[in-house]
RNA sequence: GGGCCUUUAGCUCAGUUGGUUAGAGCGCGCCUCUGAUAAGGGCGAGGUCUCAGGUUCGAGCCCUGAAAGGCCCA
């Protein structure tokens, strides 16, 4: 027996029990421990951060990076799903800062950086329970007991590792960063806190002239909106390929000048002046030329004052040259390290003028604006100042402008290895692969240095001491290292702020004493170097390392991308030369209603308990996984989840439920009994089945989720909707001979294969089905479904035809349920006859091999195919342009043309009979194929027709008073098994049956008293006094009037 | 400003190497079936496949450009 099984499914009810049986069996250790010994497939957990609460978006995350290693494992993999938490970093200092009430870093300073941290480490796990909950629920497979932690000690030693081994390749150095900055407040602003302050402005635009050294009489004619900066200048960006021109003006003082500017912007600058253009070239052309330099208050200890080309160089504003000054813009930074120009700081921390810049030291940088700009008139290098208004960033605390502005901070060598990691990029699979060569491979070619460096207190301290007195730097590895440089033992050391600063290091140069420099290291340095963090390598666990490195999968949505997804790569390119994943799946990200992204920032995160409460882990990460492409994005939406719980998990549960309730009837059980002489149907399911079974696997093994749930779909509507419908009375039937052990056989088969295809995707009903379909009944039976093996498709089973042959039997089946329903007639009216049209010779077969199937399905006593000759059919020809056009190419209008000239009925005669038909064509004759065109046919009138392309569906309307009879009896029928069904009995309960009808009506049950009967399992039926006590049903239909009551029979 | 993605029915999405009548589910209206079903079946309303050019015998699909939206980066 198995466990009875309602048709209503309480889904939640259902998924607790689950999560119970994995509790107490273990599953999901055992899962791992069984696997032992079986070669290792590697899972790399993204950290989270579990100082927020988890939304559906990380909903999303766990449920896909769920399928494989549950999918694996059934393949006979180990697969260790040890978890990771993300501790570190700006989110967990904000969230404190909130709570204490802070809004700079003065106030973390003076409240003592010990226990600020203190509360960020408390402050990293606010919400760990709540994760562990969500995790749990939806069914995401990882150990959290063993998972890393990047704040424990082991974690930011390893780390420190790896800093190290960079330092000591000569890939950590000191450089400079150009970074918002707010004057005042003394600090740079985040990019989060730089968009609060966006306003419009009006900023001076001004146009300067920088002669040329060697063509005195010409300038190049620079733009600037930042005259400030033009102190620091040191180059001017031409665009390599925008056109350049030399014009010639007069000067208002007499005489001419010549200026170089783009050509694009000729108008632009000189408007209605006169100018004529002397000479055109490239800015590549420019490049080299050296100016006269505009102010020399700064030394340059390299070349300088000279075109450049930069990639950044416009020509929508200004005038095509670009002034440089790199300690104050971001392109200026780049191009300046790039062409090794001298970097020129003019300015202090307050936003004033350094005292070289001697005619307005101590002055804000704007408030000097007009005078450098009357200085550079006074000297003839100003051409023209006027206004311009924009957008530009003030600091969103005290509104000061704020500037672009360099600072000295850390960077990692990345962009030396760039054509190593876009060479190493080319192993990764990603999906969806666009993302390979697109969002991924063009941030790799462009690769610029890791900035790494971040002015902090919660996070991983950069482990670089410098000597105060001779300025000599190292980088330190370990505890055992720091130990030693410091003289005294250290093992018990807290390696965050503010004790790692306490420690001083004795310089091996001089014997100063050496102080650790402020900095952190970005977070994603952190998490990027879990492979190797996570174990404590190289310190301990050597062997797991090696073991567990590379990862076969990792899977994060799409922000990941200049993320995890590249700290991953660039740490293990830079480390070990070694590609770090095989395998990545990019998701989109989850949209809100209104098609905004989910953050914490915006407030729109919805919830998923709610929806987990409802419907469940399985149909929330059922919708997840078919709703749209993994790397698309997409809006959420409850509804959307409700929807699966109704078309797909009630189908499969309902089509399960029958089964057991049968089976149980029957007292079935797998193996046992007759052999199985599977009908058509039967090898029709399995066949579909095993195809099934093949998709499903050839999907998973290309990490095609999508192509690994929606097949299921579709088997699943075909298994309920087309076999079981089909199927019903081979159960019902009393006995149990070979036909009934075959229907049994095959969709206990079905049920069972698809509870183990369904264990990666739907975990919880997959193990439900499992435990009572198979554990029940076999001892031996894996615990677990998601311990036993993945099915194995069987190519014998596998029919194509078959599965051609059935969809055309749907199809007419279809088109016979229209006819009917055109015609006016109910299927429970029985007809004479129904006769289809079909397009060739072969589906002619089909059709007489389907006939009794078609022939129950529609209630009609003959099924057949439309006679060519016998019948007065009118034909049609549609020349196919996929067959036609793709071989005759150009001629297929003209074809066309000719196919449709022809006598249509004797054409389609000789094409039905398999023969070819010949058209003449410009002068040609071409002979075209029964396959080249499509024979429709329509039926005569009295026929009641639907037809869909080649196929036709006829049915002959006209009644017998023997039809008509029957069809009264199914009406009697279809109302006593409604009473038993009110009247609460048992499907297998024998009833008593009193009833009294209209003349009519009883000459028909009469008539048909033996079908009525068997179809109700009526033991007794007789017209007479009815017991009004008793269910009773009373109707009308088709001018009779039936009264009916039942009792159980004893 | 740059990169990537998206745009097909009211909603969520399919749409094979280009093939002439663009599909599904949900929702809506009508009809129907049912002793597994919260369901199933049929019919109907609902589409200038975002727009404009181009290639082709033929474009939802390929090419060019534009627009709108999203994400990432400046």
């Amino acid at each position: 027996m198995f466990k009875p099984v309602s048709a209503k499914l309480n889904v939640t009810q259902m998924e607790e029990g689950v999560l119970n049986f994995w509790t107490q069996e273990d599953i999901f250790h055992r899962s791992m421990r069984e696997r032992q010994g079986g070669p290792e497939y590697v899972f790399f957990e993204g950290p989270p951060t579990a100082n927020g609460k988890p939304g559906v978006h990380h909903v999303l995350a766990r449920a896909f990076k769920d399928i494989f290693p549950r999918y694996k494992t059934m393949r006979g993999y180990h697969v260790s799903r040890r978890g990771g938490w993300d501790t570190h970093g700006l989110p967990v200092e904000i969230e404190v800062e909130k709570k204490l009430g802070f809004t700079n870093k003065q106030q973390i300073e003076n409240y003592g950086i010990a226990q600020f941290n203190q509360l960020c480490r408390e402050s990293a796990f606010t919400y760990i329970q709540e994760w562990e909950r969500l995790t749990d629920r939806i069914g995401y497979w990882v150990d959290l007991e063993t998972a890393y932690v990047t704040y424990k000690n082991e974690y930011i030693e390893s780390t420190w590792w790896i800093l190290k081994n960079f330092w000591d390749k000569g890939l950590l150095y000191q450089g400079f960063k150009v970074v918002p900055y707010c004057p005042r407040c003394g600090t740079p602003l985040s990019d989060h806190e730089v968009a609060l302050g966006y306003r419009e402005t009006s900023d001076p635009s001004i146009f300067v002239r920088m002669p040329l050294v060697d063509q005195p009489g010409t300038s190049l004619l620079v733009w600037t909106t930042t005259p400030w900066t033009l102190p620091a200048n040191v180059a001017v960006a031409a665009g390599a390929d925008v056109e350049y021109v030399v014009v010639e003006r007069a000067l208002a003082e007499g005489g001419t000048e010549r200026l170089i500017l783009a050509e694009a912007l000729v108008a632009k600058v000189f408007g209605e002046e006169p100018v004529t253009v002397v000479e055109r070239m490239k800015g590549k052309q420019l490049k080299g030329k050296r100016y006269q330099p505009l102010f020399t208050f700064m030394p340059t200890e390299k070349p300088a004052h000279f075109v450049i080309n930069g990639d950044f160089v416009t020509t929508e504003d200004g005038s095509g040259l670009v002034h440089i000054a790199p300690a104050f813009g971001a392109d200026d930074m780049q191009v300046a390290m790039d062409a090794d120009l001298p970097i020129l700081m003019t300015v202090a921390g307050d936003g004033t003028f350094l005292s070289e810049v001697r005619p307005w030291a101590g002055k804000f940088v704007k408030d000097a604006d007009p005078f450098i700009t009357q200085d550079l008139e006074a000297r003839g290098l100003l051409f023209r100042v006027e206004t311009y208004t924009h957008t530009y960033p003030f600091c969103w605390r005290c509104t000061t402008p704020l500037l672009y502005y360099a600072l000295p901070t850390w960077y990692i060598r990345t962009s030396q290895f760039k054509d190593r990691l876009v060479e190493l990029n080319e192993r990764i699979n990603w999906y969806p692969g666009h993302i390979k060569n697109g969002r991924f491979g063009n941030w790799l070619a462009n690769n610029v240095d890791w900035a790494l460096g971040r002015n902090r207190y919660w996070g991983t301290p950069l482990p670089v001491w410098e000597c105060e007195s001779c300025h000599t730097q190292t980088c330190v590895g370990s505890l055992k290292e720091l130990s030693e440089l410091a003289h005294k033992d250290l093992s018990g050391l807290d390696l965050h702020r503010p004790h790692v600063d306490d420690v001083r290091l004795h310089c091996p140069d001089c014997g100063g004493s050496m102080q650790r420099v402020p900095e952190l290291i970005d977070v994603w340095f952190d998490s990027g170097s879990m492979p190797v963090s996570q174990w404590h390598y190289p310190y301990e666990h050597q062997e797991e390392f090696k073991k567990y490195f590379p990862a076969d999968f990792i899977c994060e949505a799409v922000d990941q991308t200049r993320g995890w997804f590249y700290s991953l790569h660039a740490i293990s390119t830079l480390l070990f030369d070694q590609e770090c994943y095989k395998n990545v799946i990019c998701l989109g990200l989850i949209l809100d209603k209104d098609g905004y992204k989910m953050s914490k920032s915006r407030g729109n995160i919805v919830s998923p308990w709610e929806v987990l409460e409802d419907n469940g882990a399985d149909a929330m990460r059922w919708y997840l996984y078919t709703a749209s492409p993994p790397g698309q994005e997409r809006r959420f939406s409850k509804d959307l989840v409700a929807e699966v719980v109704r078309n797909f998990t009630l189908t499969l549960w309902n089509t399960y439920s029958f089964f057991v309730t049968y089976a149980n009837l029957d007292g079935w059980k797998p193996g046992e009994g007759a052999a199985p002489v599977y009908s058509p149907l039967d090898r029709w399911l399995r066949s579909a089945l095993h195809t099934l079974v093949r998709d499903v696997t050839q999907a998973l093994e290309t990490y095609d989720v999508l192509g690994a749930t929606r097949p299921i779909e579709t088997f699943v509507d075909q298994l309920s909707n087309w076999y079981l419908r089909r199927s019903r009375r081979r159960f019902w039937k009393s006995g149990a001979d070979a036909d009934k052990q075959a229907a049994y056989a095959t969709l206990y088969e079905a049920l069972t294969t698809l509870s183990k295809l369904l264990a990666p995707t739907m975990p919880f009903i997959a193990e439900e089905l499992h435990q009572n379909l198979v554990r029940s009944v076999d001892e031996n039976a894996a615990l677990s479904v998601h311990l036993a093996q993945w099915p194995v498709f069987d190519a014998e089973v596998m029919d194509e035809k078959l599965n051609r042959d059935m969809s055309l039997v749907m199809r007419l089946a279809s088109l016979g349920h229209a006819a009917r329903n055109k015609a006016n007639r109910k299927v429970r009216q029985p007809l004479a006859e129904a006769a289809f049209s079909v397009g060739s010779a072969e589906e002619r077969g089909v059709l007489a091999g389907y006939a009794d199937l078609l022939a129950d399905e529609l209630n009609v006593k003959q099924v057949r195919a439309l006679d060519a000759a016998g019948e007065a059919v009118d034909y049609a020809l549609n020349p196919l342009p996929k067959q036609l056009g793709q071989k005759y190419g150009s001629r297929f209008p003209a074809i066309r043309k000719a196919v449709l000239a022809l006598p249509a009925e004797a054409a389609a005669k000789t094409l039905l009979a398999g023969q070819p038909v010949a058209v003449a064509v410009e002068g040609e004759t071409l002979e075209i194929l029964p396959e080249e065109v499509e024979v429709r046919a329509n039926a005569r009138s009295g026929f009641a027709v639907a037809s869909e392309g080649a196929y036709l569906a006829a049915l002959v309307t006209e009644l017998t008073p023997e039809l008509v009879q029957e069809g009264l009896a199914r009406e009697v029928v279809r109302r006593l098994q409604d009473l038993r069904k009110s009247a609460e009995l048992d499907i297998a309960d024998r009833i008593r049956v009193v009833f009294q009808a209209s003349a009519g009506l009883e000459a028909a049950v009469a008539a048909f008293r033996p079908y009525i009967m068997g179809e109700t399992l009526a033991v007794e039926m007789s017209a007479g006094t009815l017991d009004e006590g008793l269910p009773l049903v009373e109707d009308s239909f088709d001018g009779e009037t039936f009264r009916a009551t039942l009792q159980k029979a004893a």
